[in-house]
DNA sequence: GGCGAAATGGACGATTTCGTCCAGTTTATG
DNA sequence: CATAAACTGGACGAAATCGTCCATTTCGCC
């Protein structure tokens, strides 16, 4: 597994130090979040974690550092959050469930119509590339959780042998960003629903054609 | 046709002057599109026009004014290179061509995978809530134009009655903006193509039924 | 307990950035 | 051509922000 850098750069760590940068990268994470990368001051990331200056810069040589930690603790959280629900896959009906886990736990923490990821990948992009290859490897990895589980529905022989499924999840990745943007942008989730049914009217277009009863109505 | 309050708010304005306003504008915007709206600082603006600090502040009150007027100027912008391409959409034969037109005139300006749209409204939708609600209006504008072809595409029969171009057309803008974000993260053009595919799948997906030969492979 | 290293607090400096001010120049118009 | 207003240049101030420094406290370990 490769390390992320997190522990292995400070030769020693107290419980207590790691508390603390783990502590920082959170709450950065948060504020970044919320207000973007270059609007969230360090002073504001002191402040919010009641630590000093000098904290910051015993941890994190700077701010691009301390950038790179949010990312890195992102990647693990989409893994530790998209994982367990996209390793279980099997059925258009589980790729129905994903999408709706996808909207309702965002409805019942109340956070914005935003994707930690997506949003963070907008704004470095074009401005530090090092945060951009750890943000296209972020999308590399979720696009490869999901592509895994189109692969187990081709081999059920639920999806058509000809279907992809690496550039079918890159298509649903896609409109699940494009929905996150459009529903931000105008505080109505409705384009991100609009947006991910049709991602999965997608996939559903390579199910494999049953013999019979091709008229039944979908959705 | 609401005035934009671009002419307005200065009462009287030398042909000198309104050029001069003009361009520094049309420079932030530039700057703006390619490093982002906090990144870009009043000092970069003053210097690539070749201007003094006064003329920005004897035009724009301030820099959330200044960002205003860059987005009213990339709404018209939208209007004048999208209106005159999808008004001619009258079949998925159009769709398509809007489609190339918007992967190969980007390639051929060398410009970043990035829509001056989505980016401004990524960076700003949480900090600047007039400027969030300027841009919903272009999306919601842009989504118009596209509708209006789907509703042409349906009214002459080859949607299906049962169709929704606004709800359509919102899923196509959603898929064009998650594949700029993907495209500009994984610095390929591949998700963009990815996405629009699908985008145009979908609307295929509503082309009426003919009478016979179901068994008909799309794609 | 004692020693060295890690962890912490908070002031401080250098630079950047937003915004102001005022004196001088150009333009429109009688 | 004279005058007023629009236009311009560039120095300047105030605040924000990144990063540094050093004294002090806490922790790990013998």
């Amino acid at each position: 597994m490769a390390d992320r850098g997190s522990r292995k750069d400070s030769p020693r760590l107290t419980a207590r130090g790691a508390a603390t940068r783990d502590r920082i990268v959170a709450t950065t994470a948060d504020l970044m979040f919320r207000q973007g990368v270059a609007a969230t001051t360090l002073d504001q990331v002191v402040d919010a974690c009641g630590i000093s200056k000098s904290q910051l810069y015993h941890y994190f040589p700077d701010k691009e550092a301390l950038i790179a930690e949010v990312i890195a603790m992102r990647k693990h959280r989409m893994v530790s959050t998209q994982k367990p629900q996209l390793d279980q896959v099997r059925s258009m009906r589980d790729l129905e469930r994903w999408r709706d886990w996808l909207v309702t736990s965002r409805r019942e923490r109340g956070e914005p119509y935003r994707c930690p990821i997506g949003s963070l990948a907008n704004e470095v992009a074009g401005r530090y590339d090092d945060a951009r290859r750890s943000l296209a490897g972020i999308f590399d990895t979720w696009q490869g959780l999901l592509a895994d589980g189109l692969a187990r529905m081709r081999e059920s022989g639920e999806l058509d042998p000809g279907t992809d499924p690496r550039e079918l999840a890159v298509a649903v990745i896609a409109a699940l960003q494009g929905g996150y943007l459009l529903a931000e942008t105008m505080q109505d989730e409705r384009p991100l629903m609009v947006a991910l049914d049709m991602a999965l009217d997608h996939v559903k277009a390579h199910v494999r054609a049953p013999v019979a009863n091709l008229t039944q109505s979908d959705n």
